[in-house]
RNA sequence: GCAGCCGUAGCUCAGUUGGUUAGAGCACCAGAUUGUGGAUCUGGGGGUCCCCCGUUCGAGCCGGGGCGGCUGUACCA
């Protein structure tokens, strides 16, 4: 059969594996997750990867694209089912469906794989994980602000220092507000408010240019590409930038960023970066839009500040109108945690890595399997995002030492098989990760699969040795710090570094000093 | 989805105006060493030159279409 008639193994596109490494990395960091959410007293929960599609609540699959963004497939007796594409509406159908049981409000976690049928592209998968924490029940907005301080809390667990992340906070009832106020209320404005809001969305990536550009005409981007713009008058964009830049500066971060400037001119009026919530609130208050909306989003966003400033978040929650975040189901305060620190990609060139989680308040979502309306709010962590992130920040909690491979017994006869195998045992009763080499391979192919295991040490065992009741331990890892000192081949066997002899009824105690000496 | 760039071994890449059997480095396997990781030397396995159609006596190279990748942009629960 030629090599053309064979399959091709790949893994389907925008889906990955993971190797050892990543996954007792991940692992390590799901676990500090988890602690904080549990410090915070949240509880676990977990719900299946398939729902209902209409529970899903997007849209139902018509016939001709019925996999348009998310998974989907008929069961048998025709009902629509999706891979869930979040956390959050799968959470909304479990504590609809066992609403009477459960405490309110009801505080849970969950991790979970999510499945998005886009298209992929680096860093950015069609399977990958999420990790939330939502409060169901709570309408206060005292819960919105305990679920930033604890994803603040939670990005210093897993290792992103203070200074380097901010959980920027807003609320879509200011949104809301402001859009009304410049006459852009009205059911028959939905599309164009909507544009606004896709173009505020993207203030931190295109900066304030790119979003006048889209706010009015729209945009040409470096590739010619044209992208229609809000088509606003130019009293309404000013107003929207007068709001946008109303506490400004609040998504700076050390470095320079295409939003992080000292002070920005809009008409005329010069505003200067403010660093703290309350004034951010008093700016807000003053301009004053003609909404009642906007005044109750205000006064929402003022509760938070409050909040986290008594309790000493002043510097890592931080108010600001330009997160928009969903367009689906939001309803009151939204957040964003991002991080503000830069790193070089392979090329050198500067990356900022952006958000890394987010979430807010969606009150309708319950309600929609219920007779009565069920607040709710909660905040969700892309735990994929996240993961490589720490990698380049090389956080300990994913660059920590990972625990060493197996002890590998040696197979020098084939018919010592079973005394090979007893000396595996007396190991692993002992609680040392052991094993028989398995493979059909000459000594030298062993050590080499000993040493890509990351072995420790090789227990070896020849005639000689069995002759006098002893086996031999090769230590590995001193042995590879002595071989850099040894240049010629002969020298290198007759050496026979770090390796030495002892009685067979010692080896557990011997292997265990040779850990002991690495490992400690 | 739209736009630009790109596609030769597992990886990084050479490959002349279109001309024998398509190369290198790294990686992998084996031997030198009948029982020792590294280094060195020698040898070996690996390719539908992304796919299809066309032009040509002849295509890795030229043309068209498709697929895939990267970058930007759009959408994003």
């Amino acid at each position: 059969m030629s090599k053309a008639d064979k399959l091709k193994a790949r893994a389907p596109r925008g889906f990955a594996d993971r190797g050892p490494a990543d996954l007792s990395a991940t692992e390590r960091m799901l676990a500090a997750i988890r602690e904080t959410y549990e410090l915070y007293g949240f509880e676990g929960v977990e719900t299946p990867f398939v729902e209902y599609t209409d529970a899903l609540g997007k849209f139902l699959p018509d016939q001709d694209r019925p996999n348009e963004g998310v998974f989907s497939f008929q069961d048998d007796d025709e009902q629509w089912l999706s891979l869930r594409y979040d956390l959050t509406a799968p959470l909304a159908r479990y504590v609809a469906e066992n609403f009477d049981a459960l405490p309110k409000p009801y505080r849970s976690y969950r991790a979970g794989w999510v499945f998005r049928n886009e298209k992929p592209g680096p860093g950015r998968f069609r399977q990958f994980m999420q990790f939330d924490a939502d409060t169901v029940g709570a309408a206060s907005v005292a819960a919105d602000a305990e679920i930033c301080m604890m994803a603040a809390d939670t990005l210093e667990k897993v290792g992103i220092q203070r200074g380097d992340f901010i959980v920027k906070v807003n609320n879509r009832k200011v949104l809301d507000g402001v859009l009304e106020a410049i006459g852009l209320g009205g059911d028959d404005k939905a599309g164009q408010r909507l544009t606004v809001l896709r173009a505020i969305d993207k203030l931190d990536r295109l900066g304030r240019d790119g979003v006048q550009q889209l706010l009015g005409k729209g945009r040409k981007d470096e590739s010619g590409d044209f992208t229609k713009g809000a088509e606003l008058a130019d009293a309404q964009i000013t107003k929207l930038l007068l709001f946008l830049f109303s506490p400004f500066g609040h998504t700076a971060s050390p470095q320079p960023t295409p939003t992080d400037h000292s002070a920005e001119t809009i008409e005329g009026t010069t505003i200067f970066k403010s660093t703290k919530n309350a004034l951010a609130i008093q700016q807000l208050r003053k301009l004053d839009f003609e909404s009642a909306t906007y005044r109750a989003g205000v006064d929402e966003l003022a509760q938070i500040a409050e909040l986290v400033d008594a309790a000493g978040y002043e510097d890592r929650v931080i108010i600001d109108p330009s997160v928009v975040r969903g367009l689906e189901y939001y309803t009151g305060p939204v957040y964003e945690a991002e991080l503000t620190f830069q790193v070089q990609d392979e090329d050198g060139r500067p990356v900022r890595f952006g958000s890394v989680g987010g979430g807010g308040r969606y009150d309708g979502l319950v309600g929609r399997f219920r007779p009565e309306p069920v607040p709710a709010t909660g905040f969700s962590i892309g735990v994929s995002r996240l993961f490589s992130a720490l990698r380049m920040v090389n956080s300990p909690i994913v660059s920590g030492q990972d625990k060493p491979g197996p002890v590998v017994v040696l197979v020098m006869d084939r018919d010592q098989v079973a005394a090979y195998q007893r000396m595996v045992s007396s190991l692993r009763q002992a609680g040392i990760r052991a094993e028989l080499y398995l493979g059909s391979s000459g000594m030298k192919a062993q050590m080499k699969y000993a040493d890509k295991r990351q072995s420790p040490c090789v227990i070896i065992q020849g005639s000689n040795e069995r002759e006098r009741g002893e086996v031999e331990i090769k230590d590995l890892i001193e042995g590879a710090k002595a071989a850099e000192a040894i240049a010629s081949n002969e020298e290198w066997k007759a050496a026979r570094p770090a390796q030495f002899s002892i009685p067979e009824d010692r080896l557990v105690e011997a292997v265990r000093e040779v850990l002991g000496r690495h490992f400690s």
